[in-house]
RNA sequence: GGCGGCGUAGCCAAGUGGUAAGGCAGAGCUCUGCAAAAGCUUUAUUCAUCGGUUCGAUUCCGAUCGCCGCCUCCA
C-alpha cells in the first residue's frame, strides 16, 4: 500500500485518490527569473520520481507544472533591462527546460505560465469578493483571512496570537489592511502602466499565490489528489492557495500535500552571499554528470534535508558507473538457456524491497539499497559464468522497472565499434600474442587519447568511452 | 520570541523497543605481460551528551549541546 506523509494532517496517510485508478497532481513549478539552482531541482525531481512511481503503480495520472512568470522581481528586471516580460523569461524558460531534461525529468503533462491565465484569476476574485472573503484598501485586493477561519491548517502557525509583534517583520501601521496577514490578489496599476491586466475590479496585475489557484483548478477541477512543493512554501504560498481556493468553491482543494525538504551545502544553507549556490549548469560545467547529480538528489528521501556535498557527488559518479558497468556486463553475458531458482529469488526480492521501500512515502535510500543488493548479488553469480539466459533478461527486466521509477541508469550506449577502433583493438591484440607489448602500450594510448578506454577481461576485451 | 526538523563509521546516509541497510572513500584479494578497468571480501561492540522508563533503547520520555528550516520573496 502507498502511503504518504500528508502535511495537511501531519500524518503517514495511505493514499487513496479521489477517483480509483487516477490521479490528479499539481506541483509548484519555477519562477523563471534566473538559472534554477541544484535546490530547485531537488523538489523537481522528488516531482519526477513522485511521477514516475504514480505511473508504476498503475495510475493514470494527469500532473501539472506552472510557470511562474510574473512577480516583482521579474516586473522590476525585465524594466530594468529594458525588455517585456516575455522577453526577459523566455531565455530563463529554454535554460529551465534544458537542465530539466538533462537530469532525466519527465515533463508534465501540462506546464502553463502565469501570464496565460489571468482571466482564470480574476474569476476567483470576483467570486472572493463577492462572498466577501476580500475587498479593496491601499490600492489592492486582498483576502480576508478573518472570513477564512481554516487559515492555517496546512501550516500550523496559530494566527491569533502575536506573529506581527513577536517577529517585528509587519509594520502594521503601514498598510490600510484589515489584518496584517490579509494578503494581496490584485495590485492595481496606473492605466499607463506597461505591466498589467484589465479587470472588472480595476487594470493591475495578480498578488504572488492566486495563479498556482487558478492553473491548478484549470487544469486538475476544484478538488484535485496531489498537490507538492517544496517545503519553503508551505508558508504562505500554499496555506494561501488553499484559503483563495478554499474559499472561492467551498469545497476541498487538495487531498494530499507533499513537501520536499531543502538541500543543504556542506550542511550550510545556500545562498548567494555565502558563495555555496550552484545551479545544474554550474555542476555540469565542472563536469559533473547529469546522472550522478540526479543520484545525489535521490540518495535521500524528499522529506529530509539532504547534505551536499562534492565528495558524495563524486561517490555518484563511481555509483552510477557501477549501475551502468552492471547493466553492460548483464547484458553481455552468455549463459547457458534456463534459469535457476536462487536467481530468480534475488530478483523477487530486489523488486519487492524496491516496491516497499518507495512504498514508504518514496523512501529513495532504501529502494537504493534494495538495488545495489541485487547488483551485488548478479555480480558474484556473474563471476562464476553462471548467469542463465532465463536469469539475465529477469534481471534485465527488473533493472528497466528500477530505472521506469528512479531514471539513474541512464541511456544504454549503443555498442557500435568504428571500422578503425575495432582494427586497431585487433592489432593490439596480435601484438599482445606476439607479447610486442610496446606496440599494445602504443594503441592503449592512442586510443587512450581519442577517449577510448580498454579493458582487459578473461573473456576479451571490452571498451568504453571515457 | 513562536513553530517544526535533524545530530548514526573519513564522507553521503536508511532504519528499528531485541541487539546497526546501502553507496563512496580506505584496506585486502581475483583477473592480468604491466597497467587500467571491473568484480569480490572487509571496514561502527555502536547510533551528539547526560539522566529516566524497560528484562532489554540507537529507537520511548526528560534535560543539555550543536545544526537546519518556517514565521518575509524563495524549491
Amino acid at each position: 500500500m502507498l502511503r504518504f506523509h500528508n502535511t495537511l494532517t501531519n500524518k503517514l496517510e495511505g493514499f487513496e485518490p479521489l477517483t480509483e485508478g487516477e490521479v490528479k497532481m499539481y506541483i509548484c513549478g519555477p519562477t523563471v527569473w534566473n538559472f534554477a539552482h541544484i535546490g530547485n531541482f531537488r523538489t523537481f525531481t522528488f516531482g519526477d520520481v513522485l511521477r514516475r512511481y504514480l505511473k508504476f503503480k498503475g495510475y493514470k495520472l494527469t500532473h501539472v507544472m506552472n510557470l511562474t512568470d510574473v512577480d516583482d522581481r521579474i516586473i522590476n528586471e525585465s524594466k530594468a533591462a529594458g525588455k517585456t516580460i516575455d522577453e526577459f523569461v523566455q531565455p530563463f524558460i529554454e535554460a529551465f527546460w534544458e537542465d530539466f531534461d538533462a537530469l532525466g525529468n519527465e515533463r508534465p503533462d501540462a506546464a502553463p505560465r502565469a501570464t496565460e491565465h489571468i482571466a482564470e484569476m480574476i474569476e476567483i476574485i470576483q467570486k472572493l469578493l463577492a462572498n466577501g472573503r476580500a475587498y479593496e484598501a491601499d490600492g489592492s485586493i486582498y483576502f480576508r483571512i478573518s472570513a477564512f477561519p481554516e487559515y492555517g491548517k496546512l501550516s500550523k502557525i496559530n494566527f491569533s496570537g502575536n506573529i506581527s509583534g513577536a517577529s517585528g517583520r509587519v509594520d502594521t501601521d503601514k498598510y490600510d489592511k484589515e489584518n496584517a496577514q490579509d494578503f494581496a490578489l490584485w495590485k492595481f496599476v496606473d492605466a499607463d502602466e506597461q505591466t498589467g491586466w484589465d479587470a472588472p475590479f480595476g487594470r493591475g496585475r495578480p498578488g504572488w499565490h492566486i495563479e498556482c489557484s487558478a492553473m491548478s483548478m484549470k487544469y486538475l477541477g476544484e478538488t484535485f489528489d496531489l498537490h507538492a512543493g517544496g517545503a519553503d512554501l508551505k508558508f504562505p504560498h500554499h496555506e494561501n492557495e488553499i484559503a483563495q481556493s478554499e474559499g472561492a468553491t467551498e469545497k476541498l482543494f487538495a487531498k494530499y500535500w507533499l513537501h520536499g525538504e531543502f538541500l543543504k551545502i556542506d550542511d550550510v544553507t545556500m545562498s548567494k552571499s555565502k558563495g555555496n549556490f550552484f545551479t545544474f549548469r554550474d555542476l555540469a560545467a565542472q563536469g559533473y554528470s547529469p546522472l550522478a547529480i540526479r543520484y545525489t538528489l535521490l540518495s535521500v528521501p524528499y522529506g529530509k534535508q539532504l547534505n551536499f556535498t562534492f565528495e558524495g557527488l563524486q561517490g555518484a559518479e563511481s555509483t552510477t558507473e557501477r549501475l551502468q558497468q552492471f547493466r553492460r556486463l548483464v547484458r553481455e553475458s552468455k549463459g547457458a538457456d534456463g534459469s535457476t531458482a536462487e536467481a530468480a529469488a534475488l530478483v523477487e526480492t530486489s523488486l519487492r524491497e524496491f516496491e516497499a521501500a518507495m512504498d514508504d512515502d518514496l523512501n529513495t535510500s532504501a529502494a537504493l539499497a534494495a538495488i545495489h543488493n541485487l547488483v551485488r548479488e548478479i555480480n558474484i553469480v556473474l563471476s562464476k559464468d553462471a548467469l542463465r539466459a532465463g536469469d539475465k533478461q529477469a534481471v534485465l527486466d527488473a533493472v528497466e522497472k528500477f530505472d521506469s521509477v528512479l531514471g539513474i541508469f541512464g541511456k544504454e550506449e549503443t555498442v557500435l565499434l568504428d571500422a578503425e577502433i575495432e582494427a586497431l583493438i585487433e592489432e593490439r591484440q596480435r601484438a599482445r600474442r606476439d607479447r610486442n607489448f610496446a606496440r599494445s602500450d602504443e594503441i592503449r594510448d592512442l586510443l587512450g587519447e581519442i577517449g577510448i578506454v580498454l579493458e582487459d577481461t578473461k573473456d576479451g576485451v571490452r571498451w568504453k568511452r571515457k
